[in-house]
DNA sequence: ACCCAACTTTAACGTAGCGTCAAAGTTTTT
DNA sequence: AAAAACTTTGACGCTACGTTAAAGTTGGGT
């Protein structure tokens, strides 16, 4: 029987169960984003599913190269007093926002293409033979 | 007259020239990439025209993205024992491979913005009126 | 010769998001 | 009880500079 029971797990399973290390869920912490339900006698960090559950939403957004900073911002908005259709706005916000951003990258990545090709083709222009 | 003469410059004017900022030359000079010609009896840095054209060299490789240490890599080889062909087809090398690299960073946002559409669908899917 | 503004010097901390030790303690397995 | 496996806190490392800070230099005007 271990000291952590009732479903409860510590920190390495529950990165492994989120794909990620327990480096990143320290980290977490430390940004305010993720806080374990207890502690062993030991010292040792107890999470439940709950806790697991919103570490894959932090991952999830992460996904979408949120940075900490506004992941923490989003998941704070569930954790206020909101009706469903207001979180759901603003969440929406956030997400539109975030695909503006994206889209830029893309045009950025895009115009950053444009440069090579067009260097690559004045470099082959300069060369006497096909090598 | 200055003590910098000779269409010699300080770092000021050669930062400005190549549309950068002193804290980074002094940087680039921290890692390799470029050192000035002299220095002035009181210590000041001193560059020619050349060190210029090195400065905006290194510019235009970072306006490409490559980081320091690859762009050092690249620098370096103008300055080693190489025919002029040689020279060509290693930098196309580089160049091609960086363009592969934004090929994948091109693709890498579109996938987040293709989770980001589809997030951003399923929310509104869910909303009951059109808010 | 002296002053002052504008410039430069080195040094050092701060940024984001962890990776990667290290040394010591805890839990679990044998 | 010993050993293996896990966890703890703490701290430095990474990229490419931005941003002070304190002190020295330069160049021009008077």
């Amino acid at each position: 029987m271990s000291k952590c029971d009732d479903g409860l797990m510590h920190i390495g399973k529950l990165a492994k169960e989120a794909g990620t290390t327990t480096r990143t869920v320290r980290y977490y912490e430390e940004m305010g984003l993720i806080y374990p339900e207890c502690r062993s006698s030991g010292g040792f960090r107890c999470y439940s599913h709950e806790q697991l559950t919103r570490l894959r939403m932090i991952l999830s957004l992460k996904e979408m190269e949120f940075d900490l900073e506004h992941i923490k911002i989003i998941i704070d908005k569930r954790e206020q007093n909101k009706t469903a259709g207001e979180l759901a706005h603003d969440i929406l916000e956030d997400l539109n926002e975030r695909l503006r951003e994206v889209e830029e990258q893309i045009e950025h990545y895009k115009h950053i293409r444009k440069t090579l090709t067009q260097t690559i083709a004045s470099i082959c222009a300069c060369l006497p033979c096909d090598l």
